[in-house]
DNA sequence: ACCTGAACACCGTTCAAGT
DNA sequence: ACCTGAACACCGTTCAAGT
């Protein structure tokens, strides 16, 4: 490569090379940004790439596809998690129900994450991890190899979902106020209901409405969900 | 209205009309049709249209959108469900598991009905028939209001999570074989894990690839659920 | 009042052509 | 080998114009 007189010092490297070669991680990076200040439906190919000035079709070249890009969202998401170092059997109930906590906690954080996840066996090295997290706390609650190995199935099924609930519900972008009003707003759905077929949602129309906003729903869940889990341990 | 003469006997009404009025049962109808045959990505409101010979923009006089329409297909669904009549205290634990299997079932009869359920609180008339007689059984064996309520949130939430995850995952339209390789790769893949940091995972690969065709887990799940629920039952 | 065609602003994915 | 523009085959929703 020859250089040209009239500019005999050619600057040695760009300072900056204009563009940063484009990474898994790179493109991870920006869909995190995308999902956290925009919400899943921003999450697009198009966009990312957009974030990352560079062409849609490029993305291709480092990620299979868009339910890949999911996937390492997930696992992204699964780095915040921070589990218990150690399984105590003296109260692997109550450790259990805090990393279930901790998996919503860093859903809620993410919003949005739960819509990559659904439907998906979280297979990334950190969504592993955290399996194997559950897995020490359950065997220490002397559940049998089958029962554990369910449920850190059924654990993350349900965490997800319902924080899959909750991103839906509040895409429409709900302050505090709306969600009191479209709470009120089915109770006296409820209650207007004819009592000959519907005698119970009737009855319980209060008890039905409650607890939409915070978090005694998840608790009443990750309850049901250990007590049962409970039923099944051996005792030795 | 006058007759011409030359035609004195005009055809009381066209033994067919042409087309017959769109309406919302119509569009439910052919929705289903094309959600049994080709699956939720079929159920585009352009093809829907297309399936009645009409515009996608005809579509919504009848319907608010497409979210409306994902309801109405739930509740149509709903429809299918068939529940005991007469809760019975003696054996509502085994009454609750059969009408989780139940919902299962109609949701695997309609394959896709579960993208449309989730997330979303359903409010149809034969949904709220189905919440009554879930809160029917809960009654009978002894719930308080406020568990019985949130329970009835918590079971389609798992019917429905369950059940999305299989047609998630049988999207790419697997025989039993294809099935059976995937599950063989994912279990190669786990004992393939590192035992330093995996030692859990490693030690249960089978147990955690096992029951993944069949309702060994879904099985599982609902006992979980039944016998937490139980433990919460009031002693009189 | 109901229906329609056409448009708007999006998707995920592919591919020939560039460097 | 990596990147790109442009295209393909789709979405849900809106709207002016028809009957």
């Amino acid at each position: 490569m020859t250089q040209s007189p009239w500019q005999p010092i050619s600057p040695p490297k760009p300072p900056r090379p204009a563009k940063a070669p484009l990474t898994r991680e790179r493109i991870v990076d920006a869909a995190m940004r995308l999902l956290v200040d925009h919400g899943y439906d921003a999450v697009s190919m198009r966009k990312v790439a957009q974030e990352l000035g560079t062409g849609q079709a490029s993305l291709y070249a480092h990620v299979a596809n868009k339910s890949e890009l999911d996937q390492l969202l997930v696992n992204r998401a699964a780095e915040q998690m921070e589990f218990p170092a150690e399984p105590d059997p003296e109260r692997w109930q109550e450790q259990l129900k805090d990393c279930m906590r901790e998996m919503l906690r860093v859903m809620r954080a993410n919003p949005g994450v739960a819509r990559a996840a659904i439907g998906q066996v979280p297979l990334g090295e950190q969504a592993l991890l955290s399996t194997e997290k559950f897995l020490a706390i359950l065997k220490a609650g002397n559940l049998p190899d089958q029962a554990a190995a369910w449920a850190v199935d059924l654990i993350p099924l349900y965490v997800t979902a319902v924080s899959f609930e909750e991103t839906v519900q509040s895409a429409s972008a709900w302050t505090p106020a709306d969600l009191e009003g479209y709470v009120g707003r089915m109770r006296s759905y409820f209650e207007g209901l004819p009592a000959d077929r519907f005698p119970l949602t009737l009855a319980l129309a209060g008890a039905l409405t409650s607890g939409s906003g915070g978090d005694e729903r998840f608790e009443f869940g990750i309850s049901v969900i250990t007590a049962g889990l409970a039923s099944l341990a051996e005792k030795p």
